[in-house]
DNA sequence: TCGTTATTCGAACGAACGTTCGACTCAGGA
DNA sequence: TCCTGAGTCGAACGTTCGTTCGAATAACGA
């Protein structure tokens, strides 16, 4: 029984991790399907036969970046979170933990906004069911402003999703030298979720604008 | 010189998009990197080297899809805003022009989301291009908003592209038996971005938020 | 020093990939 | 009847894919 907890996992897990994160940059810029374990191999600087010795296969190395990265974000958002009880306070946490965490990832967000449905079977479940459980904390903090009397009355689910659509299309436009950073980012967001893009103005409502649509369909029609 | 316009035309032209049909439906499924010309042979029907006759080369095929899509819901569009000066109302008809073309053609609007930047010389810039003039209809149309005095000073690149961002994550989580279709969908979507979730409530300040999640980063260094 | 275990890799496997080629069918004009 | 050109396809091309295997090396306690 070695002295020191086995003094060779803390370097194996180093070269893993570092295999990691190799992989989740070739995966970004390829895609999964477009990265080749060749790819790989060369980006990390470990041979083809060197990698298998650590991942048992090219899915296996795709989960393994999933759910660290989900877990890590999600395991931040719940210490984040605790002691705060303000529900639109809350919200912004949720979008300043997530895309402080995106900006500084990229790479590994950037796979898991594209790469969703590539797994299978075991992985793809257990993936699937971390989400599922990020996506409840947000659900239940939208909730939670509802119940504050804060919240209109939109489908949930809707609201949810958009927020996280929002979020996470970021990967296919934010440059780091251009772009605000993940503070000034999570701020526009937040208040965009919560206030929208209006300054209290009143506007034209959704009913005359939708006759409008109709009216213009019609001349169109009686056009063609 | 053929009195009718080259009857054959039509047919071949009617083949080709019966191809490109399946392909995107292959391309959805399966990625484009995923799929193989092969899965599309197998889907559309025609043989491996048929699809040859039609298409010169896979990316061609992706590219065409791409164009096709891009043209036909931006020429929509301009159709649709023709005569509508109220900006919070141009905004409605593009919200529900790309929403309403989303769900009607789910295959090949999850293919420009995803595919993004596979293509490569030529093609790439093509689409590019047309992306490009999109968006900037998108920005125009903010910029009324904002020339009204109905919209807050906030930075209208990331206003626009979070609104591109809630209608193009749909494709990820939108099943058309559970969820509302395009018409309830563009109210909702519209209504976030206009109004935000909040309905007129005021609530605690960003920069008090901001003091908090600062204090609560503070007592977790001591603690750990 | 030896034996054992952890680590690394070159070479090869069979399968699948995108693409090409030549031959075939068939309808329509000369 | 023959010829032409559009349409179609089976078979094969060379390449790359994910993965395996056995040998070589390094590290280290006995």
């Amino acid at each position: 029984m070695p002295r020191t907890a086995t003094p060779d996992s803390r370097t194996a897990s180093r070269k893993l991790e570092m295999i990691l994160r190799h992989s989740a940059r070739v995966f970004a810029e390829k895609g999964y399907e477009g990265a080749s374990i060749r790819d790989i191999s060369r980006a990390s600087g470990v041979s083809l036969s060197g990698l298998y010795y650590y991942v048992e296969s090219k899915q296996k190395l795709l989960y393994l970046i999933q759910i660290h990265t989900f877990n890590t974000i999600l395991s931040q958002l719940r210490r984040s979170l605790e002691g705060v009880s303000d529900p639109a306070a809350r919200l912004r946490i949720l979008v300043h933990n997530h895309l402080e965490y995106f900006l500084r990832h990229p790479m590994e967000m950037k796979v898991l906004a594209r790469e969703d449905d590539v797994l299978a079977g075991e992985y793809r479940r257990e993936v699937a069911e971390i989400k599922r459980r990020y996506y409840g904390t947000a659900l239940e903090i939208f909730e939670e402003l509802r119940r504050a009397g804060q919240a209109r009355q939109l489908n949930p689910r809707i609201a949810v999703l958009s927020l996280f659509g929002m979020m996470n299309w970021i990967h296919t436009w934010h440059r780091p030298q251009v772009d605000p950073q993940a503070e000034a980012l999570s701020d526009v967001m937040s208040q965009m979720f919560l206030h929208g893009v209006m300054n209290g103005h009143r506007v034209e409502s959704q009913k005359a604008s939708r006759a409008a649509r109709g009216t213009l369909k019609v001349a169109a029609r009686a056009a063609g």
